[in-house]
RNA sequence: UCCCCGGUAGCUCAAUUGGCAGAGUAGGUGACUGUUAAUCACUUGGUUGUUGGUUCAAGUCCAACCCGGGGAGCCA
């Protein structure tokens, strides 16, 4: 007889089923036990009732140690007293592999504790709800990427310099002498993709040795990279905007009941649905001073700015044409004010902060160059990307969209780290 | 790199001016009317992060170190 997953019960009501998983937990009286069996597609109350069972059976299935992995043969029955509607009676009840003592209890636990333990805090209720939503977050980037044509071009993990000139890198050895480097943004072979067939993007790993400790820093994270030729920022800023509904729309479609898992306020979501306001920089200062807390123009903007401006807003918030001077020697200035760059980046609501980064790139090879000079960045390491201005350049752009960013906040989650399946930190690598 | 907080039972935490190291939970034993983190009774469980110091006496005070958490800067 072939097994039936959870996900699948209420279809099979009135029906003899064969169930596989683990032993979620377990409340007994003296004429029944009620096994919560979960299957990585959900958890289903079993019954076991003394009277049907031979005595010395239904007391051994009363000391199956949780998280256990168990086989159960039964019925499955509709009833309204069973958490999600169905039950199985169960008529046999065989242990696969007995557990030892599950570390993970059903009270709450420390971030530390459970971080070490982050193989076995995976099986739990909030964290499977967490990684569905990933899932949909990575899957709607996708559909949505196939539908509007772009092509997917992965680009590479190892590179031999530093992309933009700032980030600390992580370096490892790359063969007899040679320094190889962990990429930190794939956005440079984007641009080279662009050239080659217009609309692309790329979804990967990504990684920065700054030593972040907060709560929205990861030392490797996945960033979503879309890069378009013939565009400008305005292309640029509608692409992010629809790309967000998009995500938004999907996780509240296809994910209810991992949001209500999550006890998420899917009204707050409902609001994601376009156009966001569209902010200068010019314009955030202005109302950052007028309402009273003293900002100088020119500076980058703090993680409390950035969270005073996103307040305004019950949706994401896009702040545009930043001071060049803050901005990396790629982007394009603004031919109407050289003072600024044609970049942009989109603040979540809620507090969450900053989840895409992108503008327009520079596409003139003699304003480039003279870029490069400025930041005191050798011309040689930049050659070929210096190219992709030499052989038919054109206006375009794109952005980063922080994955883990922005499945926290549409999760509602505390900490980035939850929203990774096996984060990596700062002095946390393990497991 | 800088600032703040923490480390006591497997886990979550408590412990008064320095004065016998405690509870809940998990584990064990038993009871129990279809239970919903089931409930109830009993019970096992400790080198208080490490090292040194002050003291009749240190979980508590002092110093150094180790580990972790939160934030800043930087960024997605």
């Amino acid at each position: 007889m072939s097994r039936t997953r959870v996900r699948d019960l209420l279809k099979s009501n009135g029906e003899d089923v064969v169930l596989r998983g683990w032993l979620y937990n377990r409340r007994s009286s003296k004429k029944f036990h009620f096994l919560l069996l979960r299957d990585g597609s959900g958890i289903v109350q079993c019954i076991v009732t003394r009277a049907e069972m031979d005595e010395e059976a239904f007391l051994e299935i009363g000391k199956i140690p949780y998280e256990s992995s168990i086989e159960i043969h039964g019925k499955a029955n509709a009833d309204e007293r069973s958490p999600g509607g169905v039950e199985v009676h169960a008529t046999k009840v065989e242990v696969i592999s007995e557990a030892e003592e599950y570390p993970i209890s059903k009270q709450e636990h420390g971030p530390d504790f459970l971080l070490s333990n982050r193989h076995l805090w995976l099986r739990s209720k909030k964290q499977v709800a967490v990684m569905h939503i990933r899932n949909e977050v990575l899957r709607a980037i996708r559909d949505d990427m196939y539908e509007q044509g772009f092509q997917c071009i992965d680009a590479p993990i190892f590179t031999p310099n530093s992309c933009e000139g700032t980030s600390t890198l992580f370096e490892v050895d790359y063969f007899d002498d040679d320094k190889a480097y962990l990429t930190q943004s794939g956005q440079l072979y984007m641009e080279a993709a662009a050239m080659a067939f217009g609309d692309v993007y790329c979804l990967g790993p990504t990684f920065r040795a700054e030593k972040s400790k907060t709560r929205r820093h990861l030392t490797e994270f996945w960033m979503f990279e879309p890069e378009m030729a013939f565009a400008d920022l305005d292309d640029v800023m509608n692409l992010a905007e629809s790309m967000l509904c998009k995500i938004t729309t999907r996780v509240i479609e296809n994910c209810k009941e991992d949001l209500e898992v999550l006890e998420r306020d899917v009204d707050i979501l409902k609001k994601i649905t376009g156009p966001f306001p569209r902010l200068s920089y010019s314009e955030a200062v202005e109302r950052l001073n007028a309402e009273g807390h003293a900002f100088e123009w020119g500076g980058d903007l703090g993680a409390k700015d950035e969270a005073i401006i996103s307040s305004w807003f019950d949706t994401p918030v896009m702040v545009h044409r930043y001071p060049q001077e803050v901005k990396a020697f790629y982007m394009k200035r603004d031919p109407e004010d050289s003072k600024v760059a044609l970049g942009v980046d989109v603040l979540a609501p809620e507090g969450y902060g900053e989840i895409i980064g992108g503008g327009q790139r520079e596409d003139s090879l003699e304003t480039l160059l003279g870029r490069i000079h400025e930041h005191e960045l050798d011309p040689e390491d930049f050659a070929w990307y210096l190219d992709l201005r030499r052989y038919g350049s054109v206006p375009h752009g794109g952005f980063g969209l922080g994955v883990e960013r922005t499945v926290c906040w549409l999760a509602g989650i505390e900490h980035v780290r939850e929203c990774v399946p096996f984060p990596r930190m700062l002095y946390r690598i393990y497991p």
